[in-house]
DNA sequence: ACGCTGCTGAACTCATGCGTTCATTCTAGA
DNA sequence: TCTAGAATGAACGCATGAGTTCAGCAGCGT
């Protein structure tokens, strides 16, 4: 998302590129590094390599430039979150939930702290007030149907009995807060950038403390004794 | 703190009052309804009932308004956690801990649901690139010293074997991560306000998982039993 | 009664930035 | 090669709002 815009394509060859999109990306990514308020338009036709005209051809207003530039943000995000739940598919239903859940909590963390995600929730709290249906959007995408995904999967452990019998909407809930509250405390709401070996350590406490409460009779002994050292951060 | 400028003192005596209270009270309202970038200062000094001149005169910038008012609010949030969690000292060490816990869970649950911190929450995600400093401040006041205060409470918890060994900071963590998560997607990034009802569910389900996880040998049975039916909300 | 101090309100300057206009230039396609 | 449509850039009008100025006014101590 960013990284393509980042080079500041100053020289496109002026003819037919695909624009549109030249300048969704560029608006995320100004957007991002300032703030609504702060972005001005002639910095996002500047980042996009374009005239200012030509962005108001394309999107005919600031807000909708922002609306646009969020939602495909988001769907992008989205698409990464489900991605890495889908994995949990591949796994036998059978076999041990934690090393399983390890990956798929390191694969969300490190989707939830990479810049695109910590910018869009910046952005998204900023301007609740102001566009309350985007608040409602971005939650749909970024909470509701990553945890109905991941619900889903919790369910099927449920049955095989590798976890205890549970509303599988609630334990996906808590597996997803005890993985993101850490982490955004680490983060600084958004503002620093976490390092890979407290991201790791973040999620397999995270991991640890979510089988504690939700691991079926079957692996509780197992899973108790192997976590039991404090902390490691 | 926006209790008493809600009320709209249009009509102070003009005289001697604390006027910079008022300022600052008014300035967070105002900050909070509207964001900083779209709060104009000519709207803080009318709800503050004052000139604008006065405003400039006891707080020299917009910014300076916003940090002093931002800060002031953070204090008074901490302080309410900080009270609510100091509960936990007065109870016997050796009780039941889903009790004491679960007045804890709720206590936070109302504070963290509060307009104050709603708005706070919106208002330094908002401006975490533009105030780093306050970012860091704002989890300082709101994360860290009530995590450090907890655990505190939670060591005396794990000394007394009402809850398993286990690094109290850490645990610390998963509780606030537990309780405020579910919070945080259940109030639309603090858009919406929390029905009284979901609250307790989640401070109950919170403290349920919690236990789960982190209860010591003494009360595991209890617990586990106790919280048997999937959920409620 | 007098003047000092702090507040008022209205008007002002100035910077910023949205959205638009227009004459010009470029590219694609016939 | 010629033409239509898209893109350019530079300038403009206009609104908004920060921060200031200033003449007047209320209260208060003396």
């Amino acid at each position: 998302m960013s990284s393509a815009a980042s080079s500041r394509p100053k020289s496109v060859p002026r003819g037919r590129v695909d624009k549109r999109k030249a300048i969704l990306d560029a608006a995320f990514t100004v957007f991002a590094r300032r703030g609504y308020a702060q972005a001005c338009v002639q910095e996002i036709a500047e980042e996009a390599g374009v005239a200012k005209p030509t962005v108001y051809s394309h999107l005919s207003d600031k807000e909708t430039l922002f609306r646009h530039a969020v939602e495909a943000a988001l769907d992008a995000l989205l698409e990464e979150k489900l991605t890495v739940i889908g994995r949990l598919r591949a796994r036998a239903p059978d076999e041990d939930p934690h090393a399983a859940l390890t990956d798929l909590a390191h694969g969300l963390a490190r989707i939830c702290c990479g810049e695109p995600a910590r910018a869009l929730r910046r952005l998204t709290y900023a301007q609740a007030a102001q566009f309350p249906d985007l608040a409602e959007t971005t939650q749909e995408r970024t909470v509701h149907r990553p945890r109905a995904a991941l619900a889903d999967r919790l369910a099927r452990l449920s049955l095989a009995g590798a976890l205890r019998p549970c509303d599988p909407e609630q334990a996906a809930e808590h597996f997803f807060a005890l993985l993101t509250g850490p982490l955004e405390s680490r983060s600084l709401l958004g503002t620093r950038r976490v390092p890979a070996a407290e991201l790791r350590g973040t999620a397999e406490a995270a991991v640890d403390t979510f089988l504690r409460a939700y691991a079926g009779d079957r692996q509780l002994s197992q899973t108790t004794a192997e976590g039991d050292r404090p902390d490691g951060s």
